[in-house]
DNA sequence: TTATTATTTAGAATAATTCTTGATAAAAAT
DNA sequence: ATTTTTATCAAGAATTATTCTAAATAATAA
């Protein structure tokens, strides 16, 4: 086994931890949503997971991503009862979704404006994670209906 | 007609508007909105709402909410693919999720630290509704838990 | 090797929600 | 006061994203 060959096993393979194995569906699922910054649904995902494996099967794409999201590796995410989406961005973010387009944007926050810092929790409450979404038009949707 | 009945059918009736009719059932499910501060699913509307009227069927409910809804009487809550959770409190608010009990309290702002104010919204976006969600353990639940 | 454990796949199952249809009832028009 | 229109309700069927099941395969550990 030649030594440029390791080196590209290393770099190909993300650590998932806790006996989670790196599988080819896993790293092409994982590479898609390196790949996208348009945040797909598993369905989306699936198709374009399915361009370059055209065995896989959806079962194994939602199973790839539950797994990419359990170890961190990803961010699902969710308004409304709309399907999941998904997510390669690990920044701190929000998330504008565009009621016209059904677009999902991410959206940086202000300096010193997490989302701990706008809520008063309950006393002994413990928070283990914080969600911002807006719902809007879009700049680009919003430029289209004038 | 006694002009006290007239007088407490106004109380009684909110204005629904667009055409939208208050409708007994329409009332119950407000009613048990406004009564509850615990974030109903549906099913549990469905539920609290039989106790008072035998013969309302669940998709009657889930009609009704989404009248309710539409026309800003209540809040439908969400948080990831859980069942729709609705709250009769209209006041700006923020959502904790305990991921122990399930429960879902309301939580108040700080004084200017809206939503609108802790995201950077790209330049011509239309923003329509904030919302922020925290996921965690409440206090009732961290206290049992030591 | 052999045994164990994890993964994939196809398709069935689930569950919240929405849709369809016919019946009822309220409001508007005559 | 009828008639007509429109909104609502109820029951159950349909939908849809997602999860589960079971058998086959593959990777790891013993």
């Amino acid at each position: 086994m030649s030594m440029s060959k390791n080196r590209l096993k290393d770099i190909e393979s993300i650590n998932l931890g806790g006996g989670h194995r790196m599988t080819p569906q896993r790293r092409l699922v994982y590479e898609v949503l390196m790949k996208s910054n348009d945040h797909p649904t598993a369905a989306e995902v699936f198709i374009r997971v399915k361009n370059s494996m055209d065995s896989i099967s959806l079962a194994t794409v939602y199973n790839c991503l539950d797994t990419l999201v359990g170890v961190g590796a990803i961010k699902q995410v969710n308004l409304d009862r709309e399907p999941s989406r998904y997510c390669g961005n690990l920044n701190p973010h929000a998330h504008f979704h565009c009621e016209s387009c059904v677009s999902v944007l991410d959206i940086d926050l202000k300096e010193g404006a997490e989302a701990s810092k706008s809520v008063k929790l309950p006393r002994g409450a413990k928070a283990e994670k914080f969600e911002i979404a807006v719902r809007g038009i879009c700049p680009k949707c919003a430029r289209q209906k004038k």
